[in-house]
DNA sequence: CTGAAAGCGCTTACAG
DNA sequence: CTGAAAGCGCTTACAG
């Protein structure tokens, strides 16, 4: 019953339509030259055998390779967060290396546009297939987007996302859903009028969208479920120890503060702090499997940190460009990762 | 600089041993009928030119399919638990389809041996390149590995192990760990004195080592971090409601118990129970992404579910014997997965 | 023990 | 607008 399957390719269509393999070959991939009427009848025949295109055989013939761009931060003395996807990133493109896709990193760094820029323009110049990009610098990358989506090259977002951008799909957190998550873990930590504290660290503005989503689902959750603990903010917008070590100082001495939620991976520097300061009293909530935090998580200064999957974003962007450019697979618009809760008993199977 | 990677080929290899590329065929796939001299020439060669065959070519001239066997629970009545493995079976089996694999469901009854046995002779007997399979009775399972192993068949155990047995490798939970995770979020629920409940709820026997090593997990990680609280442990024989009912009932009266760890996916039961006796007081912690856990978890009748990703259990058991099979990839004995927390703000975005 | 040829299902020039 | 041929890098008989 599977027999007949096996008669199905060119060949077979040819023959049915009565003309050569080349010409089944050009409706196949919709050239030009071929006149309306074999074309609707070899379109017939395509569609009535349900021929599947023999994707070995199509890469073996086709000598050239496709070229994917990744355009994402630099891993940097200051956040090695973007090692994780670049690890995901170079895992699926060992996998996807035989079937001729050549992938190829164009970093930027996170604290200056022109780099993004410059980067973005190499891609462009160099002609590629497809883009995984993370668009941090909104208007920049939105620019870039459509300079992509003119030349017909698809992108794929990680990261974080610019909705309504014509991506091929973005792969990435649901921001408001996490800062929830992080609430619901605070109320296992604090108890009736206990005081809370967030903490953002960052000083690019352009991320800040991202801190202060996570922010709203944070309070949503204490609004959403009556709990009248009083929720106090405070932005840090100098990354250094020093400059964190003394907001901290600041406010923690004026309150009577029961536990902190860290909106960012620099959590560790908060816990570093805490544990100067000898307030083992303040239970720590934040982001990131990193080494850093894990560290803190360990001995117990950090109660819970946040993943989400930041490897696997990468290695799911790699691999829907691949399934989109050899396969021609559809997509969600959006795939949001797994909200990840980590402790001291699961690190140690956490893998990104 | 790449552009000699071209030219290696079973083509260049013949051309430079002074052969025909026949035998240099032969001796990549170890046949007979080479001399000694002449095979150690092209291996000489191989070695020297880094030789990476072509898969695609490779599938594409040998016509045969590569089949793999799966050796799984069916899902019941009594739980959709293995749902979830089959899912990711599933999935990978569509991903690799097109490069020559074909993947066979064998499902048996969990509690019945016998139809374990018969669907492993029928593997057998069929011929497979492969195995994946779940090793739930253990003596029948190991007769079976030792029969794959004399017909030189790969075999991947997933969801629990036989250790010492030969497989590929091992693929699924970290049961000790697993259940010391239980322990660590169960001590965010009760304090002090308070007295907790373990909960074990299985009829085949076979199978509770499982929970039994979920136990000790828990019970270590009490006694590790020097808690005092009593913890009783209750064992359910009986799976159905009544039978749960019962023997709750009877435990909880005549204790103050604060909270309850239940060590599988029949948590649901005692959700259930804590709810029609209105004993919303008790927290409850069990295990698995199920749709009844899931309701429980949603309103608040149970606090966390732990999960191991049983549908990537499946996913990565087929790509282990793909990789294994297609590109003679080697493995880590042993991949543990990941120990998730399930709660009521991100279970949304769980995916198994 | 070894070689020469055909073929896997496509794509790519080239010719008309 | 269409066809015939060569070739992608392998494997598979078959012949010697």
């Amino acid at each position: 019953m599977k027999e007949n399957k096996e008669l199905v390719g060119v060949k077979e269509i040819a023959r049915r339509a009565k003309v050569s393999i080349g010409t089944v070959d050009r409706v196949l991939h919709n050239r030009t030259g071929v006149s309306k009427k074999t074309k609707d009848k070899i379109l017939a025949i395509i569609a009535e055998l349900e021929y599947q295109p023999n994707i070995l055989a199509r890469r073996l013939a086709s000598k050239k390779t496709l070229n994917i761009a990744v355009l994402i931060p630099a891993v940097s003395a200051e956040t090695n967060y973007w090692k994780a996807p670049l690890d995901g990133i170079l895992e699926a493109g060992i996998e996807v290396k035989p079937y001729g896709i050549a992938v190829e990193q164009y970093f930027f760094d996170q604290n200056d546009k022109t780099s993004f820029v410059k980067q973005a323009d190499q891609i462009l110049a160099a002609g590629v297939d497809g883009v995984l990009l993370a668009p941090m610098f909104m208007k920049e990358s939105e620019k870039f987007a459509d300079e992509c989506k003119k030349l017909r090259i698809p992108y794929v977002f990680i990261n974080s996302d610019i909705p309504d951008h014509d991506s091929l799909c973005y792969i990435g957190p649901d921001l408001f859903h996490s800062g929830s998550l992080g609430a619901h873990l605070m109320r296992y930590l604090v108890s009736g009028n206990d005081q809370v504290l967030i903490v953002n660290i960052s000083k690019e503005i352009d991320n800040l969208h991202h801190l202060l989503r996570k922010e709203e689902g944070f309070k949503d959750y204490f609004k959403k479920n009556g709990l009248n603990n009083e929720i106090i903010k405070q932005d840090i917008r100098s990354t250094d120890y020093a400059s964190v070590k003394k907001e901290l100082t600041k406010v923690l001495d004026n309150r009577a503060i029961k536990a902190i939620f860290v909106t960012n991976s620099r959590v560790s520097s908060v816990a570093k702090y805490l544990q100067e300061a000898k307030r083992g009293d303040i239970k720590l909530i934040g982001y990131d499997f990193l080494e850093d935090n894990i560290n803190y998580l360990k001995n117990g200064d950090i109660e819970f940190l946040i993943s989400q999957k930041p490897k696997e974003q990468g290695y799911r962007g790699i691999m829907a460009l691949y399934n989109h450019l050899v396969h021609a697979a559809q997509f969600d618009k959006s795939y949001y990762m797994p909200i990840d809760i980590i402790t001291s008993e699961n690190y140690l199977f956490y893998n990104n």
